[in-house]
DNA sequence: GCAAATGATGCAATCGATTGCACCGCCATC
DNA sequence: GATGGCGGTGCAATCGATTGCATCATTTGC
């Protein structure tokens, strides 16, 4: 009965102590330094095939596993990447988050994932203490006017890509969606469905996201011929369900439209609320559009319409465009801007006949 | 006109280099090893009142900030907390996340998160990357039968915190749900709308609130009196939405039944497309319950009657458990069993009359 | 066949903070 | 006035891996 093969080598009760470079290097019969040189895949060409192979072996008997910390201190480079996020509970983060973590832990990078709440003072302590960790690059999702985010990793030399939310003249990379374009194409559709009262329910002040879909609402009004300065818009404290509720509840109240282009999903759900409480039909009511396709609104009642924009390509670009300004610092930044799409669902429809 | 005060001390361009415990021991005019119980809280009271407030003076002139790295090689523990869920995307987790994170972070720990797709491979693989960070603790939510993640555990000395799911006799402490006791709510109120021929849609093999929702699905049928063993039940293969409609589509083939008790929510998503493609109604067709009231359940149409967990207790609970473990190892595990309730919105109805 | 070049390995310093121990000075005690 | 104790500080080793440089052995070239 040959025994069972576990890892590391049940055999060897040494694997109850964490071993160190220096233990391997006892059993190989080598230099501490020549089990690093035979470990590190970038300098195991340094060393002969057989003594590689006679180090492998003592460190797999050992179970060894080598120390980020140690290994870190001495780089200064922890294989470690920071994400920022305002709000993890909203959906649209986990998808980024998701396909940056898969993309990032297979080159060996770990993920230290944190929320900010929106809040300027918890970013900077957090973008602190990710600097404590040394991290090797940071992912911002959380950039908002007059947030200092992109100075203080300046000052810790640490490569930022922004994410999702722009930070005009900041000088950093980022990958975003075109707002501009996508609260166009939502315009353009409800125009072609007859609307041509379309107010705007617009996101928080100072976030790019926000003004960007606001600015390109207007251009696509006036592309049209119509008069944007007439069209309601109000704006939303804050990108939640309940600051979507009050926003709506205020549009409501003001001058008649039959059709809202909403700044974002999340602000939809309030909406929706709002719409609900005042008696009020979506779709054949007010058609009101999206922004995000974030996971299942496709299930809500009605359907949402809204702006599909690409989750895990965002995650994976900003994950690549750190690693490469990890790689290789002094390059140009990167302004990538992802390209949405319309998605029609059932809260759109024509305007009713008797408005 | 006064300087503008930003921190650190703009006025200080040493800031433009990372300073070391041994800058500010110059600055201060006292020794490293002073500046290092100086400015570690648990220590201060070592140091005389003026000398600390010399040695934080001279810190905050330099922009001093400690280097986690060195910090955790010679303390041997990072301040760093390990999350592994199986899937991010799924809603039910960032609120847990988000919890035990914001708790933490007070306590001045980071949280390192990371997404196993419930692949055991990955999950040993990202274990063993914990541990190569030297994670002071780890929150486990991916547990599946036959999972050495809590071994594995052992072996680094990673103090472990299951989540969600059980693991039935390892050796760590637990926060999970009643389970057994949830889906009892769920038949309850299904037999109290006077179903009597109730499906259960299982969860995935070996996964604990699969088991025990389907045990207590089992028992709460035979305490009403009812035969446990004609219930039609079929098992999901995962707990996603798709897994749920072909789950669903299986059960609609079988004999008859007018409700049907979910494991979870998500997958209930995936039960409400397989009753659209078979033109089936949802809540006076046949009556569905869910389990987590994971956000934004109450806005499908029809919104789902579920049990609600309470999410940010498990990510809190979990965090305190940890820490406790950490701080005072060798305390007896805790079994940590949150009570779910019932939550009743359109899903559910009285089985039609001709049924 | 000898010098030079090449390649593999060892040596030791280093990254930055922590901490056991030694030391020094001061005060209280007898 | 010597002794003991104690509080405050400095010294130096330490955590574990990395890496520039030295060293040694081998091979190549002439």
């Amino acid at each position: 009965m040959s025994p069972r093969r576990l890892t590391p080598d049940p055999a060897t009760p040494a694997s109850l102590a964490r071993s160190t470079i220096a233990d391997v290097a006892r059993i190989a019969g080598v230099h501490a330094s020549t089990v690093s040189r035979a470990l590190n895949p970038a300098t195991r060409g340094m060393v002969t095939e057989a003594v590689a192979l006679r180090v492998a072996e003592a460190a797999q008997r050992l179970g060894w596993r080598p120390s980020a910390l140690a290994a870190g201190l001495r780089t200064r480079r922890s294989r470690t990447i920071g994400i920022l996020v305002p709000d993890l509970v909203n959906p649209i983060f986990p998808p980024i988050v998701r396909a940056a973590e898969t993309l990032l832990a297979a080159q060996g990078y770990a993920t230290l994932v944190a929320n900010t709440d929106n809040d300027p003072a918890r970013e900077e302590l957090l973008i602190n203490r990710m600097a404590e960790h040394l991290v090797d690059g940071l992912m911002l999702a959380s950039a908002a006017a007059g947030s200092r985010a992109v100075e203080l990793c300046a000052r810790w030399r640490i490569p930022v890509v922004l994410i999702n939310r722009r930070l005009p003249g900041a000088a950093c990379s980022a990958v975003t969606n075109d707002d501009r374009h996508g609260i166009g194409l939502a315009v353009a559709h409800l125009l072609a469905l007859g609307h041509r009262r379309i107010a705007h329910l617009a996101g928080p002040p100072g976030v790019s996201t926000a003004i960007d879909r606001r600015d390109g609402f207007r251009a696509a009004l006036r592309a049209a011929g119509l008069d944007d300065t007439q069209a309601p818009v109000v704006e939303a404290v804050a990108y939640t369900r309940d600051a979507g509720r009050a926003a709506m509840a205020r549009l409501l109240a003001g001058p008649g439209f039959t059709a809202v282009a909403v700044a974002n999903d999340m602000l939809c759900l309030g909406v929706y609320d709002a719409m609900r409480e005042a008696g009020r039909r979506v779709g054949g009511g007010i058609s009101v559009t999206g922004f995000n396709d974030m996971p299942f609104v496709d299930l809500i009642d009605p359907p949402l319409t809204t702006i599909r924009i690409q989750h895990a390509a965002i995650g994976r670009d900003a994950a690549e465009t750190l690693l490469a300004e990890i790689a290789g610092p002094g390059g140009a930044w990167r302004d990538i801007r992802l390209v949405p799409e319309l998605v029609i669902r059932a809260s759109t429809a024509r305007p009713p006949p008797d408005a």
